[in-house]
DNA sequence: CTGAAAAGCGTGTATATACTCCCATTCCTG
DNA sequence: CAGGAATGGGAGTATATACACGCTTTTCAG
């Protein structure tokens, strides 16, 4: 229904999936940005520098089909972490790659950010409950993989 | 584990909300974005002017509360929109706000995209089931109002 | 071996997102 | 009713996102 109360013709629009879905992304990352913020670290910064903890070395394309994130948003998302030195990218054996790795200011960082990554992640997974946030997590998961190649995380 | 199989202090970085939300999001966007392509509204912008369609007439704080969007940013969202001619933005009675409606050419967008936003939202729904796709939807709408002042769409 | 195809990356451009300030208007208290 | 508080809103700044394009290096077919 609209204003006037007639029918709407886009009835069905709030039901749309990408809305739904960009809306409760806005409201959690506001919501881990500011549990996250004593870490001085955002939660997409904060992801990124977890999984380079987890794979070490990696080149920027790798990194970016592992974040399903394109490839130019990762060089950008990169550079204000490089900027902290908390990440270093260097030439590759291969000279059109160019590698990422954890400073250890970088590591430093993570340990520093992770307590309060903790308190975030702990208050959504006790709101929801550990059988929906489950539920809820190998749906996202399946939406990724629908439209992308798929990589896990730790 | 990382890359030397040494167990990660990050394991459970793995099940992160916030990454695992915003992963999602990507790649659907990406999805909405192309699949609506020809009717030439991004998943964004045919979203607020459906809302629009919806409220009529509003002023812009108040359509940024609907939308569960940061005011700033839906002023600038706001940008394109009236730069193409599909909303009109004017002052309110209170000459502190603006109020935002949607033009003719606006309806007109809107009715052209909406075939196109039919397409992905049906794929989606039969890839998840209307279920899950159901229940999916309930979780984000409990992940929204956690973290703001929700209200529905139409 | 050479030259075209392919792979890896960065930049330009545009939208999306939100925080901090600051200005205009309205509201409300004394 | 005068003046401070509250409200509505934009601009500045910074991150996040991705597409189109072009550059460099590698690969591979002939």
């Amino acid at each position: 229904m609209n204003a006037k109360g007639n029918p709407s013709k886009f009835e069905r629009c709030g039901e749309c999936a990408c809305f739904n879905l960009r809306k409760a992304s806005r409201a959690l990352t506001r919501f881990f940005d500011k549990t996250m913020q004593p870490g001085e670290l955002r939660g997409t910064q904060f992801s990124i520098l977890v999984m380079l903890s987890v794979v070490e070395l990696e080149t920027v394309t790798r990194l970016s089909e592992t974040l399903v994130m394109d490839r130019t948003t990762l060089t950008r998302n990169l550079r204000p972490l490089a900027k902290r030195g908390l990440i270093h990218l260097s030439q590759g054996e291969d000279k059109r790659t160019r590698t990422v790795a954890l400073t250890p200011l970088g590591r430093k960082a993570l340990a520093d950010a992770y307590p309060h990554w903790e308190t975030a992640q702990s208050l959504i997974v006790r709101r929801l409950g550990r059988k929906r946030f489950q539920s809820l997590l190998h749906d996202l998961s399946e939406i990724s993989s629908l439209f992308s190649g798929e990589k896990s995380m730790p």
